[in-house]
DNA sequence: GTCTATATGACGATAGAC
DNA sequence: GTCTATCGTCATATAGAC
């Protein structure tokens, strides 16, 4: 696996101004993913506590505010993925694998996580620049999945006539949309929802006889 | 299946004042697909030929551009479906007839229809009464297609185990973010990209023996 | 570090000439 | 019908007080 560039946690303490920035990307994370790439810094700033000069102490402005939060979005999405193969048993079949590596991904867009989702509606309205960094970002992100699939098709617990990267990326699709429609609130969980996508992108809708 | 409320074209030819508008609403569906909400109305009425103060001899503004091409995306992915079940031969099977539904809609996502790949970009970051009376729109179209998910259920060509409704919307989701990764000039073909969501939806990705 | 106040610039929208 | 010119509004960003 890839090391994600991110993941260079030292793990001394935040010093208060380090809290409060982290403190604005959260806010940040939250009200992009509420109101889409439209939403207002002074929004963000109210999220926070704060005013909206005062993010200027903290960022260099509201595309620098668009590339960390776009940047952790596809960290911590990956970042799940990482964990949860990690968490497997070491004789897990391939498929098994791709498999869990689909379901932390829609766990992570599902479910709590703020920059994921943000990721997803503000990721095509970035500036050029920013957008050209986060590319290749999630580009390496892609990669690792695609050897997750190559490996299935390999032992033969994949079908070998598939395009294994559009199928990947129908398979986010079909992922990355439900925060377009998907309510947290309502009566599916975000479990039922992964269950569904699992069972139709493996099994297919057909009855299997 | 339902009438689309829009349907009721008669044929009398377009004053120059009507072919002005429908230039308007191409270009705004064209720059909307292409730059997402923010785009300008000046990029519109230049996409046009026009300056942007022309715009509001034929519409209210922003918000009235947006409504109607967000309601004529809608209204012509289900256009193009209904169109696609009308051509079926009449003892095409319940599958089959599903199976054309979704290939039809992935066509008008994928394809130069510009109204469509617009709605996706655009429909929610729509002011809340726009986006109302869209989703109303929506829910119609869902609705039509739901009966062809529950026919294929009820015939045994369908799983009776799935959740049609979150399975419509994880296609609608695959089919749907195309629009923020596909390249029409890339070396898949849209007719590529349909049939590999076609065979992974109804077969999966396991081997069937 | 965070505040308040303000400069700057952009865009939507209107008015009036042609 | 379309143009040019302009107004009003609002968000980003900066400056300086505390």
């Amino acid at each position: 696996m890839t090391s994600d560039p991110q993941a260079m946690d030292d793990d001394r303490p935040l010093t208060k101004s380090e809290l409060t920035r982290e403190r604005i990307l959260d806010s940040a994370a939250k009200v992009f993913r509420r109101q889409g790439y439209s939403a207002k810094l002074s929004d963000i700033a109210a999220e926070a506590g704060l005013q909206a000069g005062s993010l200027y102490y903290h960022f260099d402005g509201r595309e620098a505010l668009v590339a960390e939060v776009l940047h952790r979005g596809t960290a911590m999405a990956w970042a799940r993925v990482r964990k949860a193969l990690a968490a497997l048993d070491d004789e897990a079949s391939d498929i098994d694998r791709l498999r869990t590596a689909l379901a932390a991904h829609a766990a992570a867009v599902l479910e709590r996580d703020d920059y994921p989702a943000a990721h997803n509606r503000i990721f095509s309205m970035a500036p050029d620049e920013v957008r050209r960094t986060e590319i290749a970002h999630q580009k390496a992100y892609g990669d690792d999945l695609h050897r997750l699939f190559e490996a299935a098709i390999a032992s033969g617990e994949l079908r070998d006539d598939i395009d294994a990267p559009a199928v990947r990326m129908l398979l986010f699709g079909a992922m990355n949309w439900t925060s377009e429609w998907f309510d947290p609130s309502g009566h599916r969980s975000a479990a039922d929802i992964t269950d569904q996508l699992i069972t139709m992108a493996f099994d297919g809708l057909r009855p299997r006889d």
